[in-house]
DNA sequence: CGTTTGTTTGAATAGAATCAATGCTGGTGG
DNA sequence: CCACCAGCATTGATTCTATTCAAACAAACG
């Protein structure tokens, strides 16, 4: 059940990248490119559409590419052992996936789509010619593991801190934010809440359940919620 | 109680570091250094001999410097708003501290000796111009950030999930490796014990005091154990 | 030698995990 | 088109674990 050896790719609309009209050029990796610099990506970099639970790499791969997320949430997820799993990070758009590829190490995590997304495939060679030849994209990446780090400590103290009920609201507070759409975000599924936050399955139901009882939460319409920002920044306990 | 400001380096033995001679050179991040190359080198790195408790650097300072571990272990710490703290990382030899300085960043922690420590303090100017200069550093430079991010998933993959009594052996397990003598390590206080572990300093004593009972621990001299490590794994459940 | 700091222990309580059952929903095939 | 199924979500009851608050202890220190 664990093991669902899907390798979505393939399934994927899949469309030559125009790094230069990029939607969401000023988030990406790229940002800095000059226009002669174009010239330095030989490689193709492909322009993937995914559906939800489309698998990017599984952990242990040795892949030979970044991927930099347009639209959409992707989750980095490690497995324990005993097979129960732990979501280590959330990629929002303009965050890269797979950085450990640059130094040629396995895929530490297996990267699944939560939502429909959008990346862009970045093959390590052109990574890393950039990151020789344009110091724009050299600081870009520098800033990207740092980002990583940042959010990481974040999912330990944030996240992985405190009764349910604030790691709950510090994660609503969150997507929250990362909609970008006023009060309002798309809730993930309540196994995936539960590995992020580490807590069981029941409890993140039970928890968003009584938020909603409680009106800290509306439904806004498939998998949709409205929050009461004000309410759970005060639960949220800063 | 919390704000001790005390900016301890100063009173810490400072001498001029020779990297071309660094007993843990293989180790560290210039490891990869060429003979020709250390003339790039142009700043002073000044190598530091600090008591515990000493503080590397304060959250929210802006530095310009970067710290590799020599001997010792350093605490990375980040204080919620309510005050209590949360260790995100733990430093061994050859690890960095600081690399969020590289990206004109203030740090993200404080930086706190647990132990005894020497350190060489890397001015970001050097490091910059090494990273520009030389590819070894480079690619040490970007193996440091792959290794703290790892670093980061462990805490949050094994030190902040599972009842207490796994955590704590988990921890143990990590401390044995890290001093890689044998089956025995020098324990940290309560305290740190529980930040380290997202439990209280209470839950850490008792689950201490209660591997001492059951012979999975046995005092070594002043603050060192002996682990029965077979049966720690058993606990630790992997 | 008293004081401070950190550790251990106890009792009561609150909180989450666990085990088990029921409800809901969207998709599938008859 | 509708009935059924599979996958999630919810809820309940119980057990277990960790927290909390408080006190006793021990070791380190001036």
């Amino acid at each position: 059940m664990c093991a669902m050896e899907k390798p979505a790719i393939q399934a994927a609309f899949r469309g030559a990248a125009e790094c230069r009209s990029c939607a969401i050029r000023h988030l990406v990796l790229f940002s800095g490119l000059q226009e002669q610099e174009f010239a330095l990506i030989h490689r193709p970099i492909d322009d993937l559409t995914l559906p939800p639970g489309a698998i990017l790499y599984h952990q242990g791969q040795t892949g030979g590419a970044l991927f930099t997320v347009r639209t959409g949430l992707v989750k980095l997820v490690q497995y324990a052992p005993d097979g129960c799993q732990r979501i280590v990070r959330l990629l929002r758009p303009g965050d890269v996936a797979g950085l450990e590829a640059l130094v040629s190490q396995p895929y530490q995590h297996e990267a699944v789509a939560v939502q429909a997304i959008q990346v862009c495939r970045l093959p390590v060679e052109v990574v890393h010619r950039l990151d020789r030849e344009s110091p724009g994209v050299h600081r870009e990446l520098m800033t990207r593991w740092q980002r990583a780090l940042t959010e990481a400590d974040h999912f330990l103290t944030e996240l992985s801190t405190g009764p349910a009920r604030a790691r709950v609201s510090r994660l609503l507070l969150r997507l929250v934010e990362a909609a970008g759409e006023g009060e309002t975000c798309t809730l993930l599924g309540r196994e995936d809440i539960g590995a992020m936050l580490a807590i069981t399955t029941e409890t993140a139901s039970r928890t968003i359940a009584a938020f909603k009882r409680e009106g800290l939460l509306s439904d806004a319409g498939h998998d949709r919620v409205r929050c009461d920002v004000q309410r759970l920044r005060e639960l949220a306990g800063d």
